[in-house]
Order: structure tokens, then C-alpha cells, then sequence
DNA sequence: GGCAAACACGAGCGATCACTCGCGTTTCAC
DNA sequence: GTGAAACGCGAGTGATCGCTCGTGTTTGCC
């Protein structure tokens, strides 16, 4: 779905043609690498047991990947992209416009929601074994997400001086971050508290830089 | 210094007599070990290379470790012990009577100092591969110093139930390491910058829990 | 000085793992 | 229907890595 056309524009390099068991097989392949990389890790991941854990042969896994670190790079590339989509909806000036307690529901909920579901995501980039071109292409997420995040602070305090709008972007960053790991730990009655948790350490940290009134103005 | 008397104390299982350049070379060994585990993460460290950047062969490291778990163990009990007696200076009942900001300038400072000096530590901890042990042994050492805090905030806040006083204590741990992380990714002007944001965030996140106010009493 | 034990070496062994290859099966365009 | 290409298999290959072993050197004790 997402590279069909990608392929053909790359062109030349990809003289392949994919049949729909074979999509079907490179689905089943990323599950189980999701699975077997949030148990293991990267390292920890042998690609035989990938191809175990999707119910085919090691040569079959090897018919659709080149190597192992190409099944990281394409789950972390569907990961990430699945992520935009989810922040593309997120960020937006309506949002930005609220008060500081529904602005935060309304952007963290999806996010939190995203890595429940993935866990896979979190449990890659935590991983300290992960290839380069993964690491990269979830810094570029990264950077987008947090001068998104950056944006949303200059809106609303425009007097506040770049360097702190940058520190306090950052921070924020890694106090979700935080709360994230603690809320995928726990499950259930523990985890919800855990979100609420979350989201007043982060009300209590920005309030004081952004003050909590949503504007009416835009 | 640690187990001269404590392998004797083990007894039967180490007829080991070591002399003063053996000690020396697990010293060596150890410090290497450490340098390469923050590089590459546990599984991604071979043998070999720490041997190497002890500048000694294979078989020397084998002759003061069973085995590369071996290595691990011994460093992360080495550190471990290092911030026990770290924090056992730190949670006193006069830092409990501080200002909350004093407290925080108290109990964090030395962590901080410690992680940025040995950031081995860390890097051991957030590995995914470490093996089990070492992950135990941090597990001990995470559950004190969480029962530590919930002592503390207690001691603050008698009023407060059991189970927001273990979720708050388990927030602001994990607050602190977020911000330990963005610490130890950042220096000089920026690295003190992001410690006293990471001091923020734990007073606004603690202020409306427990107080800002230093207790007389006691 | 002499001897036993600790220290040091580094080539190499066995296991694991990413990856291949030859061959058989299924799918699809014509 | 038929041929080409995609799919599927699993034993095997080469490289890496944890670890050993035979041998030689240094240290400390009498």
C-alpha cells in the first residue's frame, strides 16, 4: 500500500513483481519481527526465529528482505509513517487554541493510544542495538515532532526567548517519553491512572511557561 | 576492596589468591568493559574488544572472569554499591525538612553527579540485553530508593493514601531519569541548563502534591 | 636461588547466526 | 494449457564470537 507506487518511481533498482501472497507474507514477516524484537530486541532477534515466529522458512523470510536490518528499516518506516499520519491530525491550530488541560488531551490520547497499540515502536528506538538507518529516520520524527511541539509553545507565548522555547520543547519531549514507558508497563485501572499521571506532570511543567487559557484569537 | 573479605566469607568456592597487578588488571578490565558497554550496549560488546581496550589478550580476561556475564555482574555490583552508599548520604531526615527546592538540590545533585561520572550505569540499565543478574540487582536498588521517596513524601504528606503516594513516587522516579538522560546527552552550558529544567519539572510535579514548605518539626 | 602459583599470551575450537542455493510448487498472463 | 516468474523450502556455508588450552613469564614466599 505504501511503496507500490514508491517502487515503480525508484524504478530501476527494484525489477520486482509482488503477488498478493506475497504482501500478505510481508505482513505476516513484520508482525512477527514486531513481536520477536519487543521480546529481544534487535540484537536479540535471530532472523531464523522471525521466520518462525510468521510461520515460514528462513529462505522464504530472505525472498522478500535482503537482509535482516531492511526488516527493521521497513517496520520502522511503516511505524513512522503511521506516527505522522497520527500527528498530522494533531497539531492543528484549533488545538493549539485550547485550554492547556484539553490541549494536552487532545494531543497526547492519539499519541498514547499509538504506542499501546505498537509497542514495537517504543521498544526499537529504546533499543540501543538499532541500525543506523532506523535511529535516523526516527530522529527526523523526532525533529518534526518537536518543532511541532515548538510552533504550538511560540503561538502561545510568542515573548518567550528561542533557546528556552527549545529546552522547554525538548523537555517536554522526554517527560512524555518517561511517562510513556511507565504507562506501557502497567496495564489496565494502574495505566489509566498512569495517563492521567502523565498528563498532570506535564500540565504542572508547562503551565507556569504558557500559562493555561486557550486563546479565542485565530 | 569490596569482596576481599565477602569471597572469604563465600568461602570453599574460591580457592582465588590474587595479587596486586591482578586486582590492578580487573580494575583495567572493568573500566574497559565499561567504555565499551556504552558504546555498543551489552550484546554488541565482544570479549575481545573489551580485552583489547584493556590492552591485554582473550585469554588474560578469562583468567579474572568466568564469562562475559561475569563482567557485567561484577560492574553493575561495583556501581550499584557506589550510588547505595551515594544515596544513603541523601535521604535524611533533615533533607526531608527542606524547602521542596532545597530537598530537590539534596537528593538530586549527588545522583546527578554520579550518573554523569559513571554513565556506564545507565547505559547498562536501559540495555535490553543485559543479562538477567545485573537487572535484578538494579531492580533491588530501583525498589529502595522508590520505598526511600515514598518514605519521604510520607513524611510530608501523611494524609496522602498508599497507593497516589507509590504512583507519585514511581512518576517522579521515572521524571528524573528521563531528565537524566537529556542531562547526560547534553554539555557544559546546556547540560547545567537541562538540570535545573529537569529540577522544574519535579517541583511543579511535587509542589501540589506534598508542599513547598520545609517541615520544623523533627 | 628455587619452586609453586598467579599472570599473560594468542591460536583455535565449537556454537550460533545471518544469509544462500538448488530445487520443487503455485500463480498468472497469454 | 503452457511457460515464466513469484513463492516456498530447509540443509548448508562462511563469519563472528564466547571461550579454552598449551605454553611461557612474573611474582612472592621459604
Amino acid at each position: 500500500m505504501t511503496e507500490s507506487k514508491a517502487a515503480q518511481a525508484e524504478g530501476a533498482a527494484k525489477p520486482r513483481r509482488r503477488q498478493a501472497r506475497g504482501e500478505r507474507r510481508v505482513q505476516q514477516l513484520l508482525d512477527a519481527a514486531a513481536s520477536v524484537f519487543c521480546q529481544n530486541g534487535y540484537a536479540g532477534a535471530s532472523t531464523n526465529a522471525i521466520a518462525r515466529e510468521a510461520g515460514v522458512s528462513p529462505g522464504t523470510l530472505y525472498q522478500f528482505f535482503p537482509n535482516k536490518e531492511a526488516i527493521a528499516v521497513e517496520l520502522g518506516e511503516r511505524l513512522t509513517h503511521q506516527m505522522r499520519q497520527a500527528h498530522g491530525l494533531v497539531f492543528t491550530v484549533e488545538n493549539a487554541a485550547l485550554p492547556l488541560g484539553e490541549m494536552l488531551d487532545a494531543v497526547l490520547d492519539p499519541m498514547i493510544e499509538f504506542n499501546c497499540a505498537n509497542p514495537a515502536f517504543l521498544a526499537l528506538i529504546n533499543s540501543t542495538d538499532t541500525p543506523g538507518p532506523v535511529v535516523e529516520e526516527h530522529d527526523a520524527l523526532h525533529l518534526t515532532l518537536q518543532s511541532r511541539v515548538e510552533e504550538l509553545l511560540g503561538l502561545r507565548h510568542p515573548e518567550l526567548p528561542a533557546d528556552r522555547r527549545t529546552r522547554t520543547a525538548t523537555m517536554a519531549f522526554h517527560l512524555f517519553k518517561a511517562g510513556l514507558d511507565v504507562i506501557l508497563a502497567h496495564e489496565g485501572a494502574e495505566q489509566r491512572a498512569y495517563i492521567t499521571e502523565t498528563k498532570d506532570a506535564l500540565y504542572r511543567y508547562l503551565a507556569p511557561i504558557i500559562g493555561t487559557e486557550g486563546s479565542p484569537v485565530r
